[in-house]
RNA sequence: GCCCCUAUAGCUCAGUAGGCAGAGCGUCUCCAUGGUAAGGAGAAGGUCUGCGGUUCGAUUCCGCAUGGGGGCUCCA
């Protein structure tokens, strides 16, 4: 693929034929789907130097876009999107339009139906859209003014909104897909008569036509406010799919199903990790053994992570009277993220007046404000600071019944969740080790991937001065700039004390997930009043950075479960080692075998089942235990082992002293076999 | 919380056009026991999520509740 530029021959706008491309558009090579003029994203049906000012002998780069490039992509899958859009108002001719944004792997569009999609309605509309594709209906686009656009949309209310407010549309909300700040355009599907089949109010670009969309489908269907906004009218989403290729549709699908393979609700169930039981209640877990002993293997490490980078250990209660939230504030703005009160040690007379008002008790969402009061406790030096306060914190948020997903997002959930009190001057050197302390961590577990997001003030949703969050937020743009690592912005996104960093990690199949946070928080000293003496004998207030690394340990669970699809490396499986006798007869050198690898600290176990040895293999290999130990007579004669590891390699007649190292090396190196 | 979908044995799922329910895996018992992913036989196990309604009769149809799923919104 190659690029061009061409040379403006005069001061007049030169008039250049669709062929000037050099692209044939009706051709059979469908895989250049827009072309970039002077680095602008256009449409390939678009004059070349449409709208193009230039002197003469001016050069305007050209340069083609691919259907494999992400902007290839993302207009293949708005192209994909109107199509849909087209199918849907063609089967339902009273469905108003909402917005239809491309999205990762596809796309989406919202409509306002009298009644939702039903599974059958997205088997018809598919069959529409092969029609329309089959159509190679052109997408043609055209200029308009707002009026225009007005009386040409006038019976598509929300597309009226979008043109009224065409200013404020973000890309949050899907809607900059649609209209800009200035010039309005109508994408028109022409079909080959001439007649338009079907218009939309969208900035482009577009594929030439319909027939350039080869592989697409439609996966399923939600409700979806208005605008993301629960106060508005909700729509019917329809969400699809699109690719260059059928093969890359069916690689996607396959890849959907890998997904659903490694889902950690399944997994944990298979290898019997965890459990949510119905009479517990929602979003809360139980962890059986083997989910035990992998948590921890994981707390241990970070305890003993902490221990070494000079954090404190700390424990608070679950509960606590609604007074410490009233001082820090979460009563005031996280209320409905709280189970409410348990009203306790009320006294009424025997007429039913209140004698004594009694307290309102609370679980804890979070465990700042008792560290505040630890922090508290007596009076504090410069000397002290940095001081780390670290505790594996559970708390309870009461997450709306539609929200809870598996471990990843659960109503009682455990931090490793440590706070540090320390002075302005600390803070930059501290939020740099910190940043660092954090990856290292994630990089244990086998994260490697990672990016940061920065989630600044919600001026509606927030406490303290101006002044305290841009100090605040300055230093952590500062770690994050250190790190070297992307920067993601997320405005508004911080929680109602402090804006935070948080760090998105990617696993094995690319998905992100946010772990980490890390925050800056100048308000909660405040509000606590916290004090230390500073060297010159003045009381001056620390600030204090609220860190979790693990995120929670239930999420974390969760997602390493995914990531590692169950395989988790040896340092982290539950059972390191199975030892698997060729017959009854070797159980019990077996035993001894096993005997030594648990004097060496490994967690191993032997398969005395009277199953045959292939049945325990197979039982072992699905429990997906790192190391298999199998011994026979030429096994036991020779005071050896022979391994099978999780992948299938085989080694041979091992002495036992050099299985044992080689396991006890494997789990030390925390590597993945 | 909102919209849609969904609920049969511990798990994965059949099934009954309304007439007291079935498979595989798992569990238990017995038999068998030599080399890298399923040896054989038998048994136990279900108020078909709960409560109402329609019906001679409901696991099946209807309503409500609860749990689960996909999204929206929210978030560690």
């Amino acid at each position: 693929m190659s690029s061009l530029s061409i040379t403006v021959a005069g001061p007049e706008q030169p008039q250049v034929s669709d062929t000037t491309t050099g692209l044939d558009l009706y051709g059979d090579d469908k895989t250049i789907v827009a072309v970039r003029v002077n680095g602008e994203l256009r449409d390939l049906s678009r004059p070349l130097l449409d709208g193009i000012e230039g002197a003469a002998g001016a050069e305007v780069a050209i340069e083609p876009v691919g259907n494999d490039s992400a902007d290839g992509l993302a207009i293949l899958r708005h192209s994909a999107a109107h199509i849909a859009a087209q199918a849907v108002q063609a089967a339902h001719p009273d469905a108003k339009l909402g917005i239809g944004p491309p999205i990762t792997d596809g796309f989406y569009y919202d409509f306002d139906l009298a009644t939702p999609f039903t599974p059958e309605d997205l088997k018809d509309l598919e069959k529409r859209m092969v029609r329309i594709v089959k159509e190679r209906q052109r997408f043609v686009r055209r200029e308009v003014s707002d009026d225009e656009a007005r009386a040409e949309l006038a019976h598509e209310p929300y597309k009226l909104e979008l043109i009224a407010d065409k200013g404020s549309a973000t890309a949050d909300d899907g809607a900059s897909a649609e209209v800009g700040a200035g010039q309005l355009t109508i994408y028109d599907n022409v079909k080959r008569d001439g007649s338009v089949a079907w218009q939309d109010l969208c900035r482009g670009p577009h594929v030439p036509h319909t027939g350039y969309l080869p592989a697409y489908a439609l996966m399923r269907t939600s409700a979806a406010y208005w605008r993301g906004d629960q106060a508005n009218p909700q729509l019917q989403r329809l969400y699809g799919t699109a690719w260059p290729s059928r093969d890359e549709l069916k690689a996607y699908r396959t890849r959907l199903e890998e997904a659903a393979k490694r889902d950690h609700r399944r997994l944990g169930r298979e290898l019997d990790l965890f459990s949510f039981p119905d009479e517990i209640g929602s979003g809360l877990a139980v962890f059986h053994p083997k989910g035990g002993i992998l948590r921890m293997a994981m707390e241990e490490y970070s305890r003993q992570r902490h221990v070494d980078a000079g954090y404190e250990f700390v424990y608070s209660p679950h509960i606590t009277k609604g007074e410490l939230f009233e001082i820090s504030g979460h009563l005031g703005f996280y209320k409905d993220g709280m189970f409410p009160p348990m009203h306790v040690d009320e006294e009424r007379g025997a007429d039913g007046t209140v004698r004594k008002p009694g307290q309102d008790y609370y679980l804890k969402p979070m465990n700042c404000p008792m560290h505040c009061l630890i922090f508290r406790s007596r009076g504090r030096s410069y000397r002290e600071l940095p001081l780390r306060l670290f505790e594996f914190g559970s708390v309870y948020r009461y997450e709306m019944s539609g929200v809870v997903h598996g471990l990843t997002r659960v109503r009682g959930m455990t931090q490793d969740d440590a706070h540090i009190f320390c002075t302005v001057d600390q803070m930059a050197d501290e939020l740099t080790s910190l940043l660092q302390f954090v990856l290292d961590l994630l990089k244990d577990h086998g994260l490697d991937d990672f990016y940061l997001e920065l989630s600044t003030r919600d001026p509606e949703k927030s406490i303290g001065t101006d002044e305290e969050w841009e100090r605040a937020t300055a230093a952590l743009e500062h770690a994050a700039a250190a790190s070297g690592l992307d920067l993601v912005l997320d405005p508004g996104g911080a929680a109602f004390y402090a804006p935070k960093i948080s760090v998105q990690a990617r696993d094995a199949i690319g998905r992100t997930w946010q772990l980490s946070t890390i925050q800056v928080d100048l308000m909660l000293p405040e509000r606590f009043g916290l004090e230390f003496t500073s060297r010159d004998g003045t009381r001056q207030r620390p600030v204090m950075i609220h860190r979790a690394l693990f995120g929670s340990v239930e999420r974390f669970v969760g997602v390493l479960t995914e990531h590692y699809a169950g395989a988790f490396p040896p340092w982290l499986s539950p059972v390191q080692v199975i030892g698997i006798p060729v017959a009854a007869d070797f159980n019990d050198y077996l035993g001894e075998v096993a005997a030594k690898l648990r004097a060496a600290g490994v967690r191993v176990e032997v398969d005395t089942s009277d199953d045959r040895m292939q049945k325990k293999i197979r039982t072992a290999q699905q429990a997906k235990v790192p190391f298999m130990l199998i011994a026979g007579g030429e096994d036991a004669e020779a005071g050896a082992v022979s391994f099978r590891f999780r992948d299938g390699r085989q080694q041979n007649t091992v002495p036992v002293d050099e299985a044992i190292a080689i396991i006890t090396d494997a789990i030390r190196d925390r590597v993945q076999v």
